[in-house]
DNA sequence: CCACATAGTGAGGTAACCTCTGTATTGATT
DNA sequence: AATCAATACAGAGGTTACCTCACTATGTGG
């Protein structure tokens, strides 16, 4: 009954928490930018598949149905956070000359520089959520997530 | 260029899936019993609150503000899923006889037994969330989780 | 007994998702 | 070539899990 028990629940819980303080960590330091960690998660991925050599830019663009799967959600919400950005003149949808149906969404120019400059902003670890945690430890968590995020 | 690179973004991102992981299986494990994981860590939270022992029961109940700090969420959203299990008839409100401002949550006779029978169903911890990690990585994402969650 | 703090709640809002439906277009099949 | 299913996107509307602000009823210290 005093024994290590079940530590599920507290594992569920220790997990919450942490979220939810990686949540508000980030949403804290991307208000000067007056973006959510929603809209930034989204730009970012929108740059990563863009340029992934990260070499000569992007005349391309990423579909929106590609985007949500790197994002990992519906294809109706990735049109939804590409509207929020594209009403911030973030990113633009173009067509794709390849497929009618498709639109291809590309970082605007301010998209690029706003993406430069907040990536340039965490680079500064010392305010970043994770950079309590030794590297061994980052290390350590990002294996075992990766075995639960299978 | 090409050494390790700025893990932190990518252990977001893995934070992001695994915990995104964690909560649907928690909805469809709670399914069934028409319990969103909220209102099932707002039950769990009181009934551990309530007999600490797990020995004799508990008259008493929790302070609905007791109840928002241990959930670490503010005391109105405590009044909202105190509203919600209160509606199932899994909770009662009632007077706190030592301060009339307070009101007492106490789980029902209902609300023990269903408790009681899906914290049953997740010892067969076969279909539980973190089942598919060892103990020592469990042991150590909590470590772990317990640094952040500070 | 009066100012101030505290407990709960009504009103109203937000972020980050979702499904279901409809339309334009493509690719495959006859 | 004509059709028919599948695909890409967006409109409409819903949900969960939070939040703040303002209010009332009550307790507490000076």
């Amino acid at each position: 009954m005093t024994r290590p028990r079940d530590t599920s629940a507290d594992l569920g819980e220790l997990f919450h928490g942490a979220f939810r303080g990686l949540r508000r960590t980030w949403a804290e330091q991307l208000a000067p930018w007056e973006l959510t960690p929603h809209q930034w998660r989204a730009l970012m991925t929108l740059m990563r598949a863009c340029a992934p050599g990260g070499g000569a830019p992007d005349v391309a663009g990423v579909r929106l149905k590609d985007l949500s799967e790197r994002l990992r959600i519906a294809p109706r919400s990735a049109t939804e956070v590409v509207d929020q950005l594209e009403s911030k003149g973030l990113v633009r949808r173009g067509p794709d000359p390849t497929d009618r149906r498709a639109t291809l969404v590309v970082a605007t120019a301010a998209g690029r520089q706003l993406f430069a400059d907040i990536s340039a902003g965490r680079r500064d670890s010392a305010n970043e959520y994770f950079a309590r945690l030794s590297a061994d430890d980052r290390a350590e968590l990002a294996r075992i997530l990766g075995l639960l995020g299978s």
